[in-house]
RNA sequence: GGUGAGGUGGCAGAGUGGCUAUGCGUUCGCCUGCAAAGCGAAUCUAUAGGGGUUCAAAUCCCUUCCUCACCUCCA
């Protein structure tokens, strides 16, 4: 598998022959999350899904950031602690992805539990000359680094010469960054230089030394990380292990709204909480795979809307086949075959190549459309179902899809008023019929007569359409 | 201003030299008692503008214009 790398600008092999460590920059919990944020954890969801698939281990760790200035703020407004706070956001995380069907990381550590790990790496930092005390903090004295914008492709001159970088007489350069801050306030910990809270990019450093070593495969985030936060995780990291960081930087690209970037200060956001009662979750992870992740996608409601077409195909393709019987249609299963097995073949192909997943959606509803087409010309059996259903599930497995199970009573329950109904039908009791039809639809069960039976199938609810 | 990524049919979105994906939409049709869903056919023959290289370019080179992101916290 190829992954476009940030660093070196250029696709690389992901090493896969030993597990296969990936260390994802998360949230800050100070509020909602939002489906930007949804955006690259569900690319990197999905990623992981595909390389488990392929029989490789992964070992994924995600932070959480919870400590940092927004909490602090936000503590403060609602007269409350960090750590209320905090909490608070981290339970809501967990709830929204997992309705997401975002599957666990192995690890998410969280900042504050790592504030020895931190302090050691700061230390060893002062040991080696790489950093300094000053009045307000220890800071990274970024010039002692020579490779300083290696990632985000910028030249150390030129960040100088930009007016905004902070003002603090206390640092011996305006480029150096903070790796403790002095403060009094609660939260604080104590450390050997005084009293404070570590900063925002020693805390990465700190955890994904400690949990994947100093060459781990795969470092992930937004794009928006790449500057400051990844060049100064990659100057801390190598100034102290002395070894190249990660071995691949992979970056998502930013959702935006109106062709602008979504983010907190714009307000322009789309709580997942909104978003999974408009769309709910398969329609939303469908819509963070239908670009390739390095590109932004606009939110839409024409787009998402599309994707619930393409949803609706996918339901009716997966009932087809469950509910499929012994007709006495003829079957080509050599023909059948070739095509499940092209369509998977694609979808791999694709993911293979630097994660492509519009190119996968394409071949996975290749295969879709396919069955439905078999379907509709009534030419579907139990054999073709039994062999295709399992590189169906694999499809969807991967994708993170999840359709709306049934339990066996609703089954019976079901094809019991399905019977009754026909046989209304064939006596021409339309409006009985259609009776039966309301009472089924009100279990959110959709019935689709083809010419010799009648297929149901158990729909999602999305929010938009009620 | 600097750096990076882009500009593909009505829309979304693949495609790094030749075979011009895929999906949505639109039109007509099949199926149906009606519907819904599904399916079929047709439609669109697109590659920001201008140059160039080549037998051949969306794909390589030059140039102009435009968009977005980052340069401050940000997924």
């Amino acid at each position: 598998m190829r992954i476009f790398d940030t660093l070196s600008v250029a696709e690389k092999n992901v090493d896969t022959t030993n597990s296969v460590r990936i260390y994802l920059c998360g949230v800050t919990v100070y509020d909602e999350s939002h489906i930007g944020h949804a955006r690259t954890i569900i690319v990197f969801d999905t990623l992981r899904r595909y390389l488990e698939s392929k029989g490789v281990k992964v070992n994924l760790v995600q932070n959480f950031t919870d400590v940092d200035d927004k909490i602090i703020n936000r503590a403060i407004k609602e007269n409350t602690s960090a750590d209320i706070i905090s909490t608070r956001y981290i339970k809501n995380y967990f709830n929204d992805f997992d309705k997401l069907n975002v599957k666990r990381a192995d690890l998410y550590p969280k900042a504050t539990e790592h504030i020895a790990d931190m302090i050691s790496l700061i230390s060893g930092l002062i040991d080696k000359g790489f950093a300094y005390v000053s009045k307000n903090g220890v800071y990274f004295a970024v010039l002692k680094f020579k490779e300083y914008g290696k990632l985000s492709k910028k030249k150390t001159d030129e960040l100088i010469s930009g007016a905004r970088v902070e003002v603090d007489e206390t640092k011996k350069d305006p480029l150096d960054f903070a790796l403790w801050k002095f403060s009094e306030d609660s939260p604080t910990w104590d450390s050997p230089w005084g009293k404070g809270r570590p900063g925002w990019h020693i805390e990465c450093s700190a955890m994904s030394l400690k949990y994947l070593g100093s060459d781990f495969e795969i470092h992930g985030g937004g794009r928006d990380l790449i500057f400051p936060h990844h060049e100064n995780e990659i100057a801390q990291s190598e100034s102290f292990s002395g070894v190249n960081f990660a071995k691949i930087w992979m970056h998502v690209g930013m959702v935006t709204i109106n062709g602008e970037k979504m983010s907190k200060s714009l307000g322009n956001t789309k709580s997942i909480d909104h978003v999974l009662k408009t769309w709910g979750p398969n329609i939303v992870r469908l819509f963070c795979l239908s670009g390739h992740y390095t590109k932004p996608i606009d939110y839409s409601e024409e787009i998402l809307k599309e994707t619930i077409i393409k949803w609706r195909q996918v339901e009716n393709c997966y009932f087809e086949m469950i509910l499929s019987d012994d007709s006495k249609a003829t079957e080509d299963l050599d023909q059948i075959k070739d095509i499940m097995q092209e369509s998977k073949t694609e979808f791999d192909n694709a993911l293979d190549s630097d994660f492509n997943t519009p190119l996968a959606l394409s071949a996975f509803f290749k295969l879709v459309k396919y069955i439905n087409q078999l379907a509709s010309s009534e030419k579907i059996t139990r054999k073709i179902s039994d062999m295709v259903f399992p590189t169906f599930q694999a499809m969807s497995s991967i994708l993170g899809l999840q359709i709306v199970q049934v339990t066996e009573d609703e089954k019976n329950q079901i094809s019991n008023l399905i019977k009754q109904r026909n046989e209304l039908r064939s006596q021409k009791k339309f409006q009985e019929a259609d009776e039966i039809r309301k009472q089924i639809s009100d279990m959110n069960i959709t019935l689709i007569d083809h010419k010799t039976k009648t297929l149901w199938m158990k729909q999602e609810k999305i929010g938009i359409e009620n």
